[in-house]
DNA sequence: TCTGGGGTCCTAGGACCC
DNA sequence: TCTGGGGTCCTAGGACCC
């Protein structure tokens, strides 16, 4: 059996979440703003023709978006997550076998579908999802997860928004005008690399000898260049692979320039590590716990990080807070704006699994139970309704969502009501 | 004093993705 | 004044071992 993928994805996915609770969106430009308020994450194609960028500063288009109309928000990923889940839901009425890629992409595995028509089978797909949640998608059909991804960008030009690469003589034709830094894994570096020899599009790309990109780029190259030319090398994740390393990190909303602040600011991710570590069923012996000044401010800079180990591996937010503040104390020096922290931790593991220190905690079962309390609690209240007094209340440095929505899907009050 | 060839494991850093 | 957050994979190099 040849392989044969989808890969659909939302339009703009973020802006289009933003549409579906307000209609009169839909005549305006729309953008998306990552934390803080910080740069442009999302931008419908009217806002695109304006000259916006992915990751512009807010800050310097401000002027343009009033100028210009441009309807601005904060970012929502509650909603957002849960769009994504109902658009998912949608895509397993038309095959089991879903790989969810991102927060608005997934892969479908065509091959045991056997279908006549891939066109009909695409477009139904696509007008369903409209239909039952409001997102406009494109779909990308090919023999390799990597030429679907080359298709769903060549579907968002394309009237019907589907694009199917398995005929090999349209294949060619699309690859010879597909350019090299629109390729799945081809980055800034790999694509100068690249046009350095003269290769500026997919179809030179998957010209070249596999050995030549192996040398040139390692074997992610050497992967690349199969998979340019129909021969998977990325497997299918039907099965969600065990999570393996985990990260909170936020920037400030105003800079940090005392260890008090610092404090909290580290105890609320050890906080919130320790929540994300409990809903995964995972945990971790060694926090790495970071802060650093701003690269775009003037005076003194600084950058410093410490991984501390734990006696064992846990999930226990009262031991990822500790150690924690403990690591974030040895590495404080004032004297310096702070703009960013966080906490880093890899190698996760299967709490049953870790290994045990004997003796080290004489009554482990509490230490469950007083998390999970605080974990329900917290999802029948509301994150941050009961923490860690460490984490503080007022927390001055927490970052700022101006423009928010409200989570419409997700807290009943905010159901929108039709009349 | 000088002389070897492999292994493994760990960490840091680069590149890329959404 | 104001420039995001959270992942994965790969390689090189050091420490250590036999």
């Amino acid at each position: 059996m040849t392989s044969m993928f989808a890969l659909i994805d939302g339009n703009s996915f973020y802006c289009s979440c933003e549409r579906v609770f307000d209609p009169r969106l839909n005549y305006r430009p729309v953008i998306v703003l990552s934390n803080n308020d910080g740069c442009a994450v999302a931008r419908t194609p009217e806002a695109k023709a304006l000259g916006i960028k992915m990751g512009h500063p807010y800050f310097q288009i401000k002027d343009l978006c009033r100028r210009e109309n441009v309807a601005v928000f904060s970012s929502n990923y509650t909603l957002y997550g849960d769009m994504s889940r109902r658009l998912n839901l949608v895509y397993e009425r038309f095959s089991p076998d879903i790989e969810i890629y991102s927060i608005d992409e997934s892969f479908i595995d065509m091959a045991p579908l056997a279908l006549p028509d891939r066109r009909e089978w695409a477009c139904d797909l696509r007008a369903t999802a409209l239909q039952w949640t409001g997102i406009p998608t494109c779909v990308g059909i090919g023999p390799t997860k990597t030429l679907a991804k080359l298709a769903n960008r060549w579907a968002k030009s394309d009237p019907a928004g589907v694009c199917d690469l398995i005929d090999d003589e349209f294949r060619r034709d699309v690859m010879a005008r597909f350019p090299i830094g629109d390729v799945w894994g081809v980055g800034r570096q790999t694509a100068k690399k690249l046009a350095a020899l003269g290769i500026e599009t997919a179809g030179q790309f998957a010209a070249m000898d596999p050995k030549r990109a192996r040398q040139l780029l390692t074997v992610v190259g050497e992967r690349m260049v199969h998979e340019l030319n129909g021969r998977p090398c990325i497997a299918f994740e039907d099965v969600q692979p065990l999570r393996k390393g985990c990260a909170v990190t936020r920037s400030f909303g105003q800079r940090v320039t005392d260890l008090e602040n610092m404090r909290q600011a580290v105890a609320s991710y050890a906080t919130r590590l320790g929540e994300k570590l409990r809903k995964w069923g995972l945990a971790t012996d060694r926090v790495t716990v970071f802060m650093h000044t701003s690269p775009f401010d003037n005076g003194p800079h600084r950058s410093v990080s410490l991984a501390v180990r734990l006696a064992e591996a846990t999930n226990d937010t009262r031991k990822l807070v500790a150690a924690s503040i403990r690591a974030a104390e040895r590495i404080w020096k004032p004297g310096f704006r702070y703009s960013k922290a966080g906490l880093m931790t890899d190698e996760l593991v299967r709490p049953e699994q870790a290994q045990r220190v004997l003796f080290a905690d004489l009554d482990p079962e509490r230490g469950g139970k007083a998390m999970a309390a605080m974990d329900s609690i917290n999802s029948r209240w509301g994150r941050g309704s009961l923490g860690i007094a460490s984490a503080g209340i007022r927390k001055p440095w927490a970052a700022t969502f101006d423009m928010r929505t409200p989570p419409y899907t997700t807290v009943w009050d905010d159901v929108p009501t039709a009349r």
